[in-house]
DNA sequence: TCGGAGTTGATTGT
DNA sequence: ACAATCAACTCCGA
């Protein structure tokens, strides 16, 4: 076969381990390595300038081998319908993805296709597994537990081996048509109306990716003894491998990594294991991916089968309060700000800013913080963010919603001085270490010699932690009789529609001379005004 | 119906 | 630093 080949490129912005790039230059005598920028590439400033490095990255890589990158703007179906014709293009080949939006692409390539004559390559390069095996293996419906998931998958082997690199060899009965012209650069972020001030600590790209890789395969043994809860996530340099940005957009490969990993375990004398360990970290990925495919609504509450219904407030100053760390709190407060400047930030760090967020302090919903971190991750991923952000409200997957991360204390543990509050809130560096994850109760001298008047010069906090905490338990506590009783009347209405209409009547009884709304479709907790309102004498006058 | 497990709490004591 | 205790929820399998 001499194809002329589109390779659309989506996520797997790389050149090693890209079985469908591979397969498609194998039967191609021209190739042509597309990359569409529509808008929801430019979701954040920050993850677009990494997306756009990354996409210089692959574009002086295929130089390398004789190639280029053509990168348009526009939808992709468009762009696609346009370049088939331009190009006498007759196969598209792309990567299998799972999100929603992808897969509606890929419906949409199909229909290009059939319409076409074309043909199409594709298969899933994105993951450790195709995820559609993973739910057959489970029997059709999604694990929702990681041990059972672990399970499952010890049934499936192995992951598939990463494929052989891309070399110049595989470009050479495809070369470049003379018409890549500037059209088909790859803009600026001010092309694209974007600033972004601050530094870049992670240049996208498989360059980079791979670079970051090596440097920590450096230290097997760190490799091998890898547990993520002893990292620290206050540190000043990164505690884990902060690979995710490149994960992500699949500049590295995750069986690449896999794979590396398990030659390392093999060569160590004892190494952690998941859920720790380094390739239990994959496999949680794998984890939400899998769910994530087969649950509709995933990133939403609303018609989320497995999402815990709950009303949660709607207070956009709160919520604007933490969004831009003013909560008042320096360790919630720096952690936004690393997020906000630098686009990463340690996985406690973000179930400490998620739990203050939703079910610990200002009971905001999960789907709130969920956008939050879409706009500033570099890693924002549609499964791995809404699949933590209903974890870490006890929405799904974890109940033990009665253990609230303390926003004082949980920061103290493992950095009593503080040093990552003086890096990422200057204002409140010159705090003696005491009260520096308090600023609130030190005395008036002290907040004077350290510069920074609380409530002047940083906001006081804008809860009380005890109050708020102990109050969204109870509502908590109540959500889920409430939601246990509603799953006792389904079930009795499959035993018996009579009775359970009888105790239907009954309950909503119950509920008017509690002066509760009757509410039949989905049981919730009503946010009435004495749960919204705060404590009268809080925040504490600044004296 | 009961007991054990669930990726990583907080506090107190050694 | 580590262990025991606290107080405690939901799900699942026996």
């Amino acid at each position: 076969m001499s194809h002329r080949t589109i390779h659309l490129f989506r996520k797997g912005l790389r050149l090693h381990d890209n079985p469908v790039l591979l397969g498609a230059l194998c039967s191609s005598a021209a190739l042509f390595p597309v990359f569409v920028l529509d808008e929801r590439v430019c979701v954040g400033a920050l993850r677009c300038r990494f997306i756009l490095q990354s996409l210089e990255d692959l574009d002086s890589r295929l130089r390398a081998l004789g190639s280029r990158l053509y990168v348009l703007r526009g939808s992709t179906l468009a762009v696609l319908g346009d370049l088939v014709t331009r190009w006498a293009v007759t196969q598209i080949s792309y990567d299998t993805e799972v999100e929603p939006h992808h897969a509606r692409v890929e419906q949409e390539i199909r229909a290009l296709a059939e319409e076409r004559g074309l043909h199409t390559h594709t298969c899933v390069s994105h993951t450790l597994y195709d995820v559609r095996r993973i739910i057959q293996a489970a029997g059709g419906s999604p694990p929702l537990t990681y041990r059972k998931f672990l399970h499952v998958l010890s049934a499936l082997g192995e992951p598939e081996k990463p494929c052989r690199d891309i070399s110049a060899e595989d470009f050479l009965r495809c070369p470049t048509p003379p018409d890549h012209q500037l059209a088909f650069g790859v803009p600026s972020l001010a092309d694209l109306g974007l600033e972004v001030q601050s530094a870049v600590l992670w240049p996208g790209g498989e360059t980079h990716a791979l670079q970051r890789l090596h440097t920590h395969f450096q230290s097997q043994g760190w490799l091998a003894s890898f547990s993520k809860p002893r990292t620290v996530p206050n540190s000043l340099l990164p505690s884990t491998t902060a690979l995710s940005p490149y994960l992500s957009v699949g500049c590295l490969s995750a069986r690449t990594f896999y794979r590396r990993l398990s030659r390392v375990y093999a060569q160590a004398k004892n190494h952690s294991l998941p859920p720790v360990s380094l390739q239990g970290q994959l496999l949680w990925r794998e984890f939400f991916y899998t769910v994530a495919s087969a649950t509709p609504n995933f990133t939403k509450m609303e018609g989320n089968p497995i999402c815990l219904q709950i009303d949660w407030y709607h207070e956009p100053e709160s919520l604007e309060k933490w969004r831009t760390a003013r909560t008042g709190f320096p360790w919630i407060d720096a952690i936004m700000t690393q997020l906000r400047e630098e686009g990463w930030i340690h996985h406690l760090a973000r179930h400490a800013v998620a739990c203050f967020l939703t079910r610990g302090d200002l009971w905001i919903s999960w789907e709130e913080g969920m956008k939050v971190f879409e706009e500033f991750l570099l890693d924002a991923d549609y499964s791995l963010n809404a699949g933590n952000w209903m974890w870490l409200s006890a929405s799904a997957f974890f109940h033990k919603y009665t253990r609230i991360f303390c926003p004082v204390r949980f920061g103290r543990r493992t950095d009593p001085q503080g040093q990552y509050l003086r890096k990422y809130l200057p204002v409140l560096k010159n705090f003696p270490s005491q009260y520096i994850y308090e600023p609130w109760k030190a005395p008036e001298d002290v907040q004077v010699s350290a510069g920074c008047i609380i409530g002047k010069d940083y906001p006081c906090p804008m809860v009380c932690h005890i109050e708020a905490s102990q109050r969204n338990l109870a509502l908590m506590r109540q959500v889920r009789t409430e939601q246990q009783k509603t799953a006792e009347l389904t079930r009795d209405v499959a035993d018996d529609p009579m009775e359970a209409g009888l105790k239907r009547e009954l309950q909503e009884e119950e509920e008017l001379l509690e002066g509760a709304e009757p509410c039949s479709k989905s049981k919730r907790v009503s946010g009435s005004a004495d749960h919204k309102s705060r404590p009268s004498g809080w925040p504490p006058e600044v004296t």
